[in-house]
DNA sequence: CTGATTTCGTACCGCACGGTACAGAATAGA
DNA sequence: TCTATTCTGTACCGTGCGGTACGAAATCAG
């Protein structure tokens, strides 16, 4: 039970925090997203957060948590159309909401180019191990997600009952984590959907749905 | 003109290398591979190929000629099936055997897991910019030759002469950098061929080709 | 053998890394 | 104002980084 500060009884005493946490996750996430976990050093950290060192550590904790703080924020922010396309009626609009909105986000010029999920830690030294193995999971449970939305649709008979959902969102999976590349190579919005007009023409949706 | 040592004339006088640069390359091929450029350290790197730094340094260059030489050493090694896919007879089998032989590379348990081109530097330091460059060259190189594999095979008639071989060589590429993460989150061999499955069932192959 | 040449291994360089000690500044409550 | 508490900024720690100086060792030509 470590309940440091509950928010209906702000009674800070001692010097208050002269930055704002929300602010300067946003800023951490930008160098993240940009040079990854291991590229991203904690000079770079504490410059575009506009804070100092001994604040970053009192605030986020260690460079790892603070990562993992960040990629909560990259969740419920830039990558947040993920979770609301499961929430689309049809499979087919799930899919097409997930593939454009990803697209747009790969390519916004508010972000870095790129997916952070797939970026963050890829390929890297020992002491981004656990960072590794933590994206990995992620991924693997947004793949999950998207399986059981296309479950659902068999179900509920807009997808059509042979196809295979695991493999379909392994498939959609891929593509994401194939664009991410690609928008880090320089790939433009119109590129990708480009691409994702190819998926969706072989998606197996019962009648226009 | 700098022809250090013609193959002809060996006759290298002074003391003998104590290696076999070849097998030094395949195991700094290994490090690289598992750890990105970045990830790996010179530590990492003569551990591995069993040679002192100064040897290092005075048969390869500094860390990123090094790394460029792993570089060539993979593509005409463990990825050298994607040069050779080009030369099948169809687009279809063009597209197969690039496929299939990815995911086997992919997946091989003599090779760490995923693509050293998507994986060597994604997302990094600024040291190693050159380095991310190069591999964005090398990824876009390849997307590029699969390309002209397709515009001739539309030339040919083995390809639907409406199909945009270059949305399609880009799809292809993406699918491949997908599957690249996708090894490295441990996707197995025979779920990869599943999804290469679903890519193939819509290639828009003229007869049967 | 001697001498020229090239590689090898140790030991080191300056630097940037992630992380922290500590003293002073800013607030709240008394 | 005085005290307790929390945050801020400087200045620093040990470590590992990429890269190298240098003398010993190994080969060949003569």
């Amino acid at each position: 039970m470590k309940s440091k500060r509950h928010k209906e009884l702000p009674k800070p005493t001692g010097r208050p925090l002269s930055f704002d946490p929300h602010k300067a996750l946003d800023r951490a996430l930008d160098v993240f997203w940009r040079k990854g976990y291991d590229g991203a050093s904690l000079s770079d950290l504490t410059k575009a957060m506009r804070i100092n060192r001994p604040s970053l550590y009192a605030a986020f904790g260690d460079k790892e948590k603070l990562f993992r703080k960040v990629l909560d924020h990259y969740a419920e922010g830039p990558a947040s159309h993920s979770r609301a396309a499961l929430q689309e009626p049809t499979s087919r609009a799930v899919v097409e909401r997930l593939l454009y909105g990803t697209a747009d986000m790969l390519t916004s010029d508010r972000n870095p180019r790129g997916c952070l999920w797939v970026q963050g830690a890829l390929a890297c030294g020992d002491s981004a191990d656990s960072v590794r193995k933590e994206l990995i999971s992620r991924r693997l449970g947004g793949e999950a997600a998207l399986r059981q939305r296309l479950q659902r649709a068999i179900m509920e008979g807009d997808l059509l009952p042979d196809a295979n959902p695991t493999s379909l969102a392994r498939y959609i999976a891929i593509i994401i984590q194939g664009m991410s590349v690609q928008a880090a190579s320089g790939a433009t919005r119109s590129q990708l959907r480009g691409i994702i007009d190819i998926v969706l023409e072989s998606w197996p949706s019962r009648r226009n749905t």
